[in-house]
DNA sequence: TAGATTGTTAATCGATTAACAATC
DNA sequence: TAGATTGTTAATCGATTAACAATC
């Protein structure tokens, strides 16, 4: 817990889920290792590169030998924090919402557990989404404290987003997952990570126009 | 539209939407002119870094003065690709991309316009959504070419993504906005804007549990 | 005109890539 | 042992920031 890592770049961090995305797809091959040379093909990156973020964490390969596929997924599991319980709610049970609570992929492959989703709908409140139920609004504060929540994932609308992460913040969420197209300023300990859909939809449209070698980030 | 840019860094390009974000938010205030260092503090970044990625695209400032708010922000716009028609379809009618078919914010407001869903699912073939009708995907070859769609949302499974991307881009599909959690490899020509919303969580996850400075992005 | 602020060049900083000795 | 590949240092590249002359 008290993780004395020197801060590493974001840029490397937010590396982490794609080596662990693909370290999952050759552990599903059945394939048990793989040299950074090999990955770096697959990955569409340098071998330094992946060789420079791993080594942030330690040393996880061999010299001549590589990394053990098995071994590094669930290091990188851990490192990301998917080996600890991850309880989360939804505030704003809209599409965007629901979506989000139907969501497979995180919801059961990665361990993220979605414990409520919360609106001020009363057409909403009470109703069930893949088995959570929608909660009103006022109850968030207890449901938060209670239950120790400390990841929300955001979709409400954007004049109401900022005054209610205040609070959120307060009561004990540490990580947002931000969908509302505005910026949230918060306390340095509580860390936000948009989804701006908007912003990534123009960024697209611009590359469109503007047609000219294929950079995937 | 020979658009003569030379090579503008993408990490400018990503910047631009935010930019245009805020601009649209100070002309709802009826401000109307604006100078780097007082657009710097709102946005938490360098004036420096303003004028530098402004000026990637042209002199839109005066000085002693600074930048008048609804000239840049049309100036961005157009940049952006704004100011064109931008129809998009959204191949996947689940419950995301019916989230992102319901999504006001870049339907309405930015000028995007959802021609069409698509899916293979008979149950929901037929219905529409927001007014926009589900097809079938047997469909799509025909449509993409009839309505010369440029932009297409894919909210399909993993596994059936690369495939189907493929015969898109064939049929003249030069963006996509891709949630699948999956790269896609496609010709030059044809970009591809990437939400992998698990793998953003993960980041979140990972600042959660090792939170230190906040750092938004 | 004097003050303000741009556009732009130069300096700094950080991230990526290359190279190679260490070692399995 | 010989070959392969890591971990890590050094070199390069690119992006950000600072500084200031130009100019409104």
């Amino acid at each position: 817990m008290a993780n004395s890592d020197k801060n590493i770049s974001s840029a490397v961090i937010k590396r982490l889920p794609r080596y662990f995305r693909y370290l999952g797809a050759l552990k599903a091959k059945n394939i048990t290792r793989i040299s950074s040379k090999e990955l770096s093909e697959q990955m569409m990156v340098t071998a330094s590169q992946i060789r420079q973020d791993l080594n942030n964490f330690g040393g996880f390969g061999q010299q001549g030998y590589g990394y053990n596929v098995d071994n590094l997924y669930t290091e990188i599991g851990k490192i990301l924090g998917l080996d600890k319980r991850n309880d989360m709610i939804i505030v704003g049970a809209g599409n965007l919402g629901q979506a989000l609570a139907n969501y497979q992929s995180f919801n059961e492959d990665y361990g993220y557990k979605v414990m409520a989703l919360f609106d001020v709908n009363p057409k909403l409140i009470g109703i069930s989404v893949r088995g959570v139920k929608v909660l009103d609004t006022d109850e968030l504060e207890n449901f938060i404290k209670t239950h120790g929540i400390k990841i929300a994932a955001l979709t409400i609308p954007k004049d109401q987003a900022p005054a209610i992460a205040k609070k959120m913040a307060e009561w004990g969420i540490k990580g947002f997952w931000n969908f509302a197209p505005i910026d949230l300023h918060l306390p340095d300990n509580v860390t936000v990570e948009n989804v701006h859909l908007a912003e990534s939809l123009m960024t697209l449209t611009y590359n469109v126009h503007n047609r000219e070698e294929s950079e995937n980030e």
